[in-house]
RNA sequence: GGAGAGAUGGCAGAGCGGUCGAAUGCGGCGGUCUUGAAAACCGUUGGGGGCAACUCCCGGGGGUUCGAAUCCCUCUCUCUCCGCCA
C-alpha cells in the first residue's frame, strides 16, 4: 500500500510510474484518492473543532455539578445537544470517506523502481545474467517425470489417490533428496547470517493483508472456513508478519530471517501444458529469505540476496539465468524483482525457481513495520524477500541436467553430505 | 466439546462515570556519584491523524450519558480447569 503522504505530495510522479506498471486506472484512482483525502481532512477539521468544544463543555458541566450549580449545569447540557448531533453526522461522513480512501489505496500496486524496464509481459523481461554451464547429451534427454517414475522416487498417481492432482508423494531417495535440499538451503542461509524460524503454516486474515496477498490474491490461497485461516502460499507471509505492528531500533536492522515451509497454492485457472510433472504443484517445499532493512540499504541488499540465491544454484551445478522483471510482469507489491530460472534440459525451457523482490515500504505500510530513526521518529522500514529456493523445479532440473547415459542421476558434490548418496539409480 | 476467568503503555499491574494518555513497579534512555562497573539518587520514556490550534487510541464494533478505560450489548482473542488426543 502506497503512503497517502506520497500520493499527496508526488501525485503526478506516482501516476506516471503506475502507468508504467499496466495499472490503467491509476490516474483516476489517484485523482479520486486526492479528492477523498481533501474531503476527509475538511471533515476532520470541522469535527475536531466541535469535539474540542464539546470536551470543554463537558468539563465545565462537571465543575458546575460538583459545585452544586444544578440549574446552570442543566442549561449547559441542553446547549450541547445540538453540537452532539453535528458531531454524529460528521462522524458518519468520515466513516463513509475513510474506507473509500482505504479501498482505493489498497487496490493500487506498488510503484516500480526507476531501474525497472518498461514492458507488458514476461517476454519483455530482461535477461541480465546467464551462467556458462552448458548441458548437452549424446543420448536423448529424459524428462524428470519419467526419470522419477523409473527410479520410483516421485509418485503422482499416489498423490491423486490421497489428495488430488498437484500433491505428489516423494518416496525413498526422492523423499531424502527433498530433505537434503532443505537442509542444504537452510545451512547456507544460516552461514549468510539469516536466523532460522519455523512459523505457522496457517495464518489469519490480518497476516494475509499485511504482506499483500489479501485482498488481491484471495482466490489463490486455500481457506479454512471454520477458523477463517489461510494456508500459507509462501513463508514470506508468516515470517514477515512476525514484525507486524513493531517498531524496531535502527541498529537492529537489518533483520534477516530464513525459514523452510511447505507452500500451498490453489493455482486456480492455471491449467495447461505447464503443469506436467513438478512444474506446478498445489503443495511444494521452499526455503525463504526475508529481510527488513533501512530504506537506504534496500537495493544493495536486493543484489546481495540475488547473489546468495545464485551461489546455491552454482553449488548445485545447474544452468541458470537471472531476469530483471519488466514493469508489467512484476507482482502487485514489488518495486523491483529478479527471477532466477534454471534450465530444464529435457523440456528445453527455463523454470522459475526463485523470485527476489524489494517491496520498499509497500508491505511495511500495511504491516505498520517501522524503525526509530536518529531523531527518534518512526519510519517505515523496507522489506525484501526471496526464495532460496523452491524445491520442485530444482528437483526437476537436477534430475534432467544431471542424468547419465545409463538413466541414473548424479548428485552434485555439494549436496552429497546431505543426501549421503551420490546417485539415484 | 463442557465450565470458568480475563483483555489497560516494552513487560508486570492499579484505576471512583468527570481533574486519566492513564498510579505504581520493572525494564529502556540521559545524568550525578565511581578509576571503571554495580548499587543508590535525580530526570526522562506509548502510538496515530492534522500546516496548526487540536484531536483520536485502555482487544474490535455498537449503545447509554453533557461526559466512558470505568455502565450496557455484541464480536474476537487469550488463559485456567475438565474431557478427548498427539
Amino acid at each position: 500500500m502506497l503512503e497517502i503522504q506520497r500520493i499527496r505530495t508526488q501525485a503526478e510522479e506516482v501516476v506516471v510510474a503506475l502507468t508504467r506498471k499496466r495499472a490503467g486506472h491509476a490516474r483516476e484512482a489517484v485523482a479520486q484518492i486526492l479528492e477523498l483525502d481533501e474531503k476527509r481532512r475538511k471533515i476532520l477539521t470541522e469535527l475536531e473543532k466541535l469535539r474540542s468544544e464539546m470536551n470543554l463543555a463537558a468539563k465545565s458541566i462537571g465543575q458546575l455539578m460538583q459545585s452544586g450549580k444544578k440549574e446552570e449545569a442543566e442549561l449547559a447540557k441542553s446547549a450541547s445537544t445540538q453540537a452532539k448531533e453535528q458531531i454524529k453526522s460528521l462522524e458518519e461522513e468520515l466513516a463513509a470517506v475513510e474506507p473509500a480512501i482505504q479501498d482505493q489505496l489498497v487496490s493500487l500496486p506498488n510503484v516500480p523502481h526507476t531501474s525497472v524496464p518498461d514492458g507488458r509481459e514476461a517476454s519483455d523481461n530482461l535477461t541480465v545474467y546467464q551462467n556458462d554451464i552448458q548441458v548437452t547429451f549424446d543420448f536423448p534427454a529424459i524428462p524428470h517425470w519419467e526419470l522419477a517414475r523409473k527410479h520410483d522416487i516421485i509418485d503422482w498417481e499416489l498423490g491423486v489417490k490421497i489428495t488430488g492432482a498437484g500433491f505428489p508423494v516423494y518416496k525413498g531417495k526422492g523423499a531424502q533428496l527433498q530433505r537434503a535440499l532443505i537442509g542444504f538451503f537452510l545451512d547456507r542461509a544460516g552461514e549468510a547470517g539469516y536466523s532460522e524460524v519455523q512459523p505457522p503454516l496457517v495464518v489469519n486474515a490480518a497476516s494475509g493483508f499485511g504482506t499483500g496477498q489479501l485482498p488481491d490474491k484471495e482466490g489463490q490461497m486455500y481457506f479454512i472456513n471454520e477458523d477463517n485461516f489461510y494456508l500459507i502460499p509462501t513463508a514470506e507471509v508468516p515470517i514477515t508478519n512476525i514484525y507486524r505492528d513493531e517498531i524496531l531500533a535502527e541498529d537492529a536492522l537489518p533483520v534477516k530471517n530464513c525459514g523452510y515451509t511447505p507452500c500451498f497454492r490453489r493455482e486456480a485457472g492455471s491449467y495447461g501444458k505447464d503443469v506436467k510433472g513438478l512444474n506446478r504443484l498445489h503443495q511444494f517445499d521452499k526455503v525463504e529469505l526475508v529481510q527488513i532493512v533501512h530504506p537506504e540499504q534496500s537495493y544493495e541488499v536486493l543484489e546481495q540476496m540475488v547473489a546468495h540465491v545464485e551461489s546455491l544454484l552454482t553449488a548445485l551445478e545447474l544452468p541458470f539465468r537471472r531476469l530483471l522483471l519488466c514493469t508489467g510482469d512484476m507482482s502487485f507489491a514489488s518495486a523491483k524483482t529478479y527471477d532466477l530460472e534454471v534450465w530444464s534440459a529435457a523440456q528445453g525451457r527455463w523454470l522459475e525457481v526463485s523470485s527476489v523482490s524489494n517491496f520498499e515500504t509497500f508491505q511495511s505500510n500495511r504491516l505498520k513495520l517501522r524503525y526509530r530513526d536518529k531523531e527518534k521518529k518512526t519510519q517505515l522500514a523496507h522489506t525484501l524477500n526471496g526464495s532460496a529456493l523452491a524445491l520442485p523445479r530444482i528437483v526437476a532440473s537436477l534430475l534432467e541436467n544431471h542424468q547419465q547415459a545409463d538413466g541414473s542421476v548424479r548428485i552434485p558434490a555439494a549436496l552429497v553430505p546431505y543426501t549421503r548418496f551420490e546417485r539415484i539409480g
